[in-house]
DNA sequence: ACCTGAACACCGTTCAAGT
DNA sequence: ACCTGAACACCGTTCAAGT
């Protein structure tokens, strides 16, 4: 992206600190959280945040920028270094883990995907075609059911990572994250103990 | 419910007509439609809506009551006239187009049912009670798969639902159903076409 | 009993005025 | 080039004052 470059000084330090401040507010409020609150709290005028972050889009995706990348970069590991049932389940998982990471993400996620205009757009359509990749690679190994593309792979997440999301089910994500993504991605009979292998990943996401 | 008895002639009017114009406005902006804007095209003071529905929920109950009586008494007549795996996966079916009625009321649902005071929770945990019966009885019968409970039905619904109030996937609807829902629930192998039976039925909940 | 609407504390967004 | 903050049009919620 071009944030780096031919930035004045004072601007640079102005844009650097108010994503500092709005990670730790979205963080803790959401996506939705008040740009007014984060833009006091930055002790910066609410036309400062509007001026480097037009919409609230664009201060998401300069929030999750990094993190998207890296969720593509692992699939793309993933697809080398472990065999493609594997890869395509553990990607789910956490990618799944991932979006519950700011509440209320997931919705402007899947809204993203057929905004062109969106700061979210690029992204959010390199996650679909990497996952794309993951689950074409084990439909012809025969390791996931044929008949779904990316835009499925990509509601089944986003489905499960907004069950995720909230309260009254987040205590159950993994195991809904068992009865409802395995199933559905599973070409071979699944329901036998041997697809809750990698239970335990750590969640130092 | 309390809420047809001894009102006044004048409040009882109000209490109707405020009713009929929520279910337009919701209907067409959704469950976070403004009350004010309610209240205002009701022809009414805020604080007459606020006497009448003293919460949010309160007047999404009034919306939704006789729908969730229907849907519950629908899984009571599908479980006495229809075999058990096909009853599960129609009255799955008909919740999850029901709650894309309103615009947001599945994420409202979901909270509902852990929070004892809201005027939702008891049309939430009598819905998450019927589904249940319906679910055990499919296990029962071997047409279902097992390790599985109310909470996580209503999670799979609630999760469909939600999806099919994304205006990106809302068309995908009924095909995510096929990849989600039928091999979620199904204890038998599903992969076949059998299950698309009842694909066509019509919308007119 | 019931209704009204002003009042309060918030929003998002824009834009003239300043440096 | 960049920043500020008032201004505008909205919210949800409460509550004194009216009938």
């Amino acid at each position: 992206m071009c944030h780096a470059g031919g930035m004045r000084a004072d601007a640079r330090k102005n844009y650097d600190h108010l994503l500092e401040v709005a990670r730790g507010i979205v963080a803790e409020h959401g996506a939705d959280a008040s740009l007014r609150d984060i833009a006091r709290r930055a002790g910066v005028g609410l036309g400062t945040l509007y001026r480097h972050f037009p919409t609230r889009e664009a201060l998401l995706e300069a929030l999750l920028r990094s993190s998207f990348g890296d969720l593509t970069a692992r699939a793309e590991h993933l697809g080398r270094s472990v065999p493609p049932g594997e890869a395509l389940l553990t990607w789910v998982r956490e990618c799944t883990r991932f979006t519950t990471t700011y509440h209320g993400v997931t919705q402007v996620m899947v809204a993203a995907i057929e905004e062109p205009d969106s700061a979210l757009h690029a992204s959010c359509v390199e996650l679909r075609a990497a996952g794309a990749r993951l689950l074409s690679r084990a439909q012809d190994a025969g390791a996931a059911r044929p008949g779904t593309d990316g835009t499925d792979l990509f509601a089944l997440i986003a489905g499960l990572a907004w069950l995720g999301d909230q309260p009254a089910l987040a205590p159950r994500a993994e195991h809904l994250f068992d009865v409802i993504a395995v199933p559905a991605l599973g070409g071979h009979d699944v329901v036998g103990a041997t697809v809750h292998a990698d239970h335990e990943l750590p969640t130092t996401g």
